[in-house]
DNA sequence: TCGGTAAGCTGACGGCATGACAGGACAAGT
DNA sequence: ACTTGTCCTGTCATGCCGTCAGCTTACCGA
């Protein structure tokens, strides 16, 4: 199946192969936190792993393809992301609870991943498909649950008819992403971090419902 | 004073060398655009601009040097984002039409220079101080008047209290850069162009004033 | 017209990253 | 011990980086 770790070569690894290819990916990681991404070099990666870059060109074709690799395990986690918007009511002091929570959740999931997201951001702007599709994948896991929201309060007629469901629901998706990777930009503006949660609830809560929460 | 360009070794830049260099600038802008900025070498933009690499480090320290370069001169053009929001009213059919033009002409800007901007947005991301500088000052030029209106808004009792100006203000904004910069991720979602805008208007109308817009 | 001076540009070079290969080290089964 | 297939690295050609000395060009005053 796909399941098989191949090397560049096409050489199925074995357990030793996948645990230097494992400790490269996480040693590239790490670098992607301390380093600008345009200075990562694959002989730096190697040497944190305590090996060569021929090594790592065995298993990754260039820097961008293990990049590509550690994004998809991301994306994998981030598929539980829609558990914090799906089934959940908009309504009353409960759609206050809803968007607390959905800020809450996908901030700590933004900025836990920060480095890695940053370059899929980066890649996706650029136009590259693979990094597109990555960064549509984590933000669907989101915006689709969120889009099926507004369309319910829409069918109910709480929401206006000339709205879009699917444009509210991803505007407020990528602010959170925006606003998760530039957390630096607020205290600038002399925002603490406990003071964005709530606005930024509140900001969800106007979009899908339209209205103020009840708090 | 300030004005005098110089190179790196401390000469003066004479009307000859100023237009190499700002050719180059041009060069390396137009590389932003149509490779990864992973990807842009200081001999691609050199053999563009018809000149040598020895040229380029004449006059920049490096790529990221001549970046912000670029970025400085779009930050002054930027300052004139301001009279989207300065001084506009955003009650009734007037707020929404602020609304609405503040939305088309901030995505214009930020469409224009997405390349440039992709690149700032990166650099302040991952800490860089100088890029984290620029960046603000581009989007201050927004989130200042926008914060004002909100403060206003919440003078007059408009606006509940526990609402924090800068934060919405600021999230709005942020909000908006990222959908112009991902935009392909809007078509994806199956949201055109043109859906787009007035729904952006109606989640900036929503932050600013808390109520639906009048049209 | 003629130097003198500073600006402007480039060839060339050591240093380093890239990416490919062949061959050696290693583990496991026989 | 031998075989087999996985795993790693030394090495090499190539190409970019960043710097320097030195050449050409433009300007200016005598």
């Amino acid at each position: 199946m796909t399941g098989q770790v191949r090397t560049v070569d096409g050489r199925v690894a074995g357990r030793r192969g996948q645990a230097t290819r494992q400790k490269l990916l996480d040693c590239l990681s790490e670098m992607l936190s301390s380093s600008p991404y345009r200075d990562v070099k694959v002989i730096d990666v190697a040497r944190k792993a305590g090996t060569s870059p021929a090594t790592f060109y065995q298993y990754f074709p260039d820097v961008e393809g293990a990049v590509l690799e550690i994004a998809d395990e991301m994306a994998k986690e981030g598929a539980s992301l829609a558990q914090l918007v799906a089934g959940r009511s908009w309504a009353g002091k409960a759609g206050w609870a809803t968007a607390e929570e959905f800020v809450d959740g996908f901030l700590d999931f933004w900025r836990h991943h920060d480095a890695i997201l940053r370059v899929v951001d980066l890649g996706a702007a650029e136009g590259d498909k693979r990094f597109h599709r990555l960064r549509m994948k984590i933000l669907n896991s989101v915006t689709t649950p969120l889009t099926e929201a507004v369309e319910e309060l829409r069918a109910k007629g709480r929401v206006d008819k000339d709205v879009n469901p699917a444009a509210i629901a991803g505007s407020l998706v990528v602010m959170l992403a925006a606003v998760a990777s530039h957390q630096k930009g607020f205290t600038t503006l002399g925002v603490k971090q406990a003071e964005l949660r709530p606005n930024l609830a509140l900001l969800v809560h106007l979009g899908i419902t339209g209205r103020k929460p009840t708090r």
